[in-house]
DNA sequence: AGCGGTTACGTCAACGTTGACGCCAACGTT
DNA sequence: AACGTTGGCGTCAACGTTGACGTAACCGCT
């Protein structure tokens, strides 16, 4: 395995002091143009390409973030991973991946050893509720970005989507075609602080009269498989449902299986609404009625949240929440 | 921003060299079990976080592996990454992660990115034909595994599924039931020593006698919109075609979805075999009759092979080849 | 000629860790 | 009693880079 070429071999092969070279590479100034063009060259001949650990540990600043999350597995989370993951590249960094398994413990197992690996921040979709764990390591010094959570601290930046007024319109849409009893399928995963989608819920039937009949709200994984299990819940002990709300589109694409399953037909004997857009959703027959989640705009505000946390270390950020869009298609 | 704890303060706070705390905390014996007690209460109290950029500056050894593939939004990708991300954790080892948009220059910086910041190995799902580049790598001293290709070089492995068998398995399929004229739609990702699918779908047909009438075989970009396109030509040219062969599961149900489009139904008059197995595959209606890949296995066999490269530097590792299986569902 | 400022370098130390090596005391052996 | 061995540590240098600082040459100005 031939040694790695250093800045001391552009060096000597240049006939300058490894000091210069770093000046070149880095674009310090303080170099003549002559040299310049010298040492470039050799860095393209010599294939020269800089050692980060070096860089970084005495720099502090080491070139990397981390990305935090519960898991690919759910649809919704590769294409938010991609766009992080090129926004940060074209930003110079490069990014670190770790899921969490939504497990507080692994959380923490995967921030240690991101900690660890200095990276300069972290971007979190935080596991149930570890905001104590995440502003502890914001206070340590490392900024980090929650997502879809909230939490005041140095160091630290919340970027959200509104899914309380997605929640909400999706709910409003239900009734305004004509819905009459409304369930919802919710997460098993999401501690209180974060039930949005359930409060937009329960409002929006409160300020549309529909106080008196309590609505049933169930807690399920958020799979497919939680999804047809909830539908089969709510339709057993409530037949008369027609309107369902659920935590996002692998929930609803569950629970048309299940509805159709049981023999109801969708929208015709029960609508559904789903949250996301996953791709999946346009495709299902029938295509579903969801909240759309503009995941690029995510990316967009997390990585410039990050950003701006490293570069100016402390400066207090307003927490972004990003509007979310009802798209109507034919489970509705 | 408070300093960060190194091996100095937890020294100085048990009263030891620095040494000694570095040969407690990687265990190298050589020290007494009441430092070894004294020693860790102190790493504990303080919060010591070993400082991987040091160590790894110095042992050669980063505890990083870099994941390169095309990027996240083929379905079939995510798990792979989590699956992989899940093992080299388990083996102490942080997973980056960057993605080449299968464009060949992309790829090339993002493996200048990785070197950079001196992962142990990297897995590459090559952008179309970068054998060369990766094998420059390998040969520069980084452990490589590459994904669907293969080549020789020390420092490299090659894991593959056998998609030559699998379209294989899938064309068939499609004539012993009974399909008299079939399509495939293949990539144009693909470079030709890459096109094993289309080999299988080709071989296939000519070991059932169906030389004489040259299948047609398209090349798209591998997504739902290059299916439906693919099949509405296919369609157009040979209305007669009752059988098709997709590239991967996107392509299958842009297939279908043409079809119907177009008042075929499916599988009556065209019958659909996709490839890959996405979690999508067996929720689109008719569920997707496909070729499975064993993800999981894969993961494993790929990690496995880049610890291996990893561990025993230039040792010859054969190709390994991940059969696959024919999954029959609704649309055959 | 003398002086202050700038340009273009070089020198040295430090970042936090580990490899190589050395040292001393305690122990067992003859 | 002399000697080798071992256990338990410490010392020092090095990994590749950059921050802080030094310096020699040169410029323009009076």
């Amino acid at each position: 395995m031939p040694r790695e070429i250093t800045l001391r071999d552009v060096a000597t092969q240049v006939g300058v002091s490894p000091r210069t070279v770093s000046r070149v590479v880095n674009d310090e100034g303080g170099f003549s143009e002559a040299t310049r063009q010298k040492v470039l060259e050799a860095v393209e001949q010599l294939g020269y390409q800089p050692n980060m650990l070096a860089r970084g540990l005495i720099t502090r600043r080491s070139g990397t973030v981390g990305l935090v999350g519960g898991g690919m597995t759910d649809p919704f989370f590769p294409a938010l991973a991609e766009g992080i993951q090129r926004k940060a590249r074209e930003a110079g960094r490069t990014m670190f991946f770790a899921s969490t398994d939504s497990d507080p413990a692994r959380q923490a197992d995967v921030l240690k050893s991101l900690w660890s690996h200095a990276v300069d921040g972290v971007i979190v979709f935080p596991a149930l509720d570890t905001i104590d764990q995440l502003t502890g390591y914001a206070r340590r010094g490392l900024p980090v970005v929650i997502v879809d959570d909230q939490a005041e601290a140095p160091n630290l930046a919340c970027v959200s989507f509104d899914l309380e007024a997605g929640a909400a319109m999706a709910t409003r849409h239900l009734l305004d075609t004509g819905r009459q009893r409304l369930g919802m399928i919710a997460s098993s995963l999401s501690p209180p602080r974060r039930r949005n989608r359930e409060r937009g819920f329960l409002r929006a039937m409160r300020e549309s009269g529909h106080g008196a009949s309590p609505p049933e709200v169930l807690r399920m994984l958020p799979t497919v498989e939680g999804g047809e299990a909830g539908m089969r819940q709510l339709l057993d002990r409530h037949p008369e449902i027609d309107g369902i709300f659920a935590y996002n589109d692998l929930v609803a694409i569950g629970a048309m299986r299940a509805a159709k399953s049981q023999g109801r037909r969708v929208p015709d004997d029960v609508a559904v609404v789903g949250c996301d857009d996953i791709d999946m959703s346009s495709l299902v027959t029938p295509a579903l009625t969801t909240i759309r989640l503009d995941r690029p705009l995510l990316s967009e505000e997390v990585t410039q949240a990050l950003h701006d946390l490293i570069e100016a270390p402390g400066s207090p950020r307003q927490p972004v929440m990003i509007p979310v869009e009802l798209v109507i298609r034919d489970s509705t």
